[in-house]
DNA sequence: CACAAAAGAGACCGATAGGTTTCATATAAA
DNA sequence: TTTATATGAAACCTATCGGTCTCTTTTGTG
């Protein structure tokens, strides 16, 4: 790799930790530079603008996060197994592990939601990758009847990613484990009697 | 009311509408004096700074949610009638109503919940007033033999709350109701059952 | 080792942010 | 109706934003 794509991947890296914390308009070009320890010239010579930088950033998010339950759940063969390592991967967020912050695409959903940015389809896109896995690791439980016919897929899948999320936020508003700790032993029950 | 109060208050409510749908950070003085037509001097003689009016602004849509969510309870006797009203109340949120951006209290968690904002301790205490009103409704709910004794009413309260805003988010992303929808069907047999 | 290409520093720029000050005008109590 | 006061417009201010440009320094390849 050529030291400016070395560099450039740094930037990204970097930044996509100051965006997920202070949030893409917030974070300003400026905490960018303090970060990487580059000068303007440098970070721009490798980005037409921040808005080009932050798109690059989310993707990079959405990618950490892909690649941290996908590490979760690898293991795992039933698919109730692999559902419970999803929900408790998703509670090292409040440990802000893998990335600081709270969860990527939700906070860029709540940044985004009134707005027309060019963020959003990835943003979107990202969301339905991670709902439409977690949705296919049910139907794929319904076939072999390790998960109960009566359920519907996608109402289950939705239940259970907008109640982590919620208490994400709650939790990480409060300074405290709680939110996510009682919905975490709910959704082990819920996903037992699945 | 003075003339003066008249008009504070006129800022108050039309920039609680531009600081939940933009942010508190991206909601600028210049989108103020669009909305309020009024021109900087008339609209910092009213406040020391934009942070006061933030703080204003919150104070005023959390003070909104409380009356939404009142309003829609009041008629409903039964404790579990009550808690169906409420999640009935909160699935309007996705159509901006009685505020438009969603659910000033998420939006300003997911803004602030990484900085030091003046504004986290009310952000605080308005979810704390929320999550403690529907507790105690469950409290009650137990003296009175209306809800099983079984259930914990902390964390059945942090269920529909988490769930609820969560779905909110979603179905904001999505702009589509179906996550609030499947959340709010799930929520309905949830509370009949408690 | 030469040297072209890549990378980055740093000065610079216009726009606009939040905020201040001055002064004219509107308000409301006497 | 007078008059002190409350109100708001408008010009102004400084800092800083995102972004550009030039020129020096690294880098890596023949």
């Amino acid at each position: 790799m050529r030291k400016g794509e070395k560099t450039r991947q740094m930037i990204i890296s970097k930044s996509s930790q100051l965006f997920n914390q202070k949030g893409y308009a917030s974070a300003l070009i400026s905490d960018v530079m303090k970060e990487t320890g580059l000068k303007k010239g440098g970070i721009y010579r490798h980005f037409d603008s921040k808005n080009e930088l932050a798109i690059e950033a989310f993707k990079y998010s959405a990618k950490t996060m892909r690649e941290h339950y996908k590490n979760a759940m690898h293991d795992k063969k039933s698919v109730k197994e692999q559902l419970l390592a999803f929900i408790d991967a998703f509670t090292t967020l409040e440990r802000d592990v893998p990335i600081q912050g709270g969860c990527p695409l939700m906070n860029a959903t709540i940044e985004f939601d009134d707005s027309t940015s060019e963020l959003i389809p990835y943003v979107q896109s990202a969301m339905n990758d991670l709902l439409l896995s977690v949705e296919q690791l049910m139907i794929d439980g319904q076939k072999n009847n390790e998960i109960s016919k009566d359920i519907n897929p996608k109402q289950a899948t939705i239940i259970i990613l907008s109640s982590l999320e919620g208490a994400l936020a709650l939790s990480r508003l409060y300074r405290s484990p709680e939110p996510l700790t009682q919905t975490v032993h709910y959704l082990q029950s819920y996903v037992e009697q699945l």
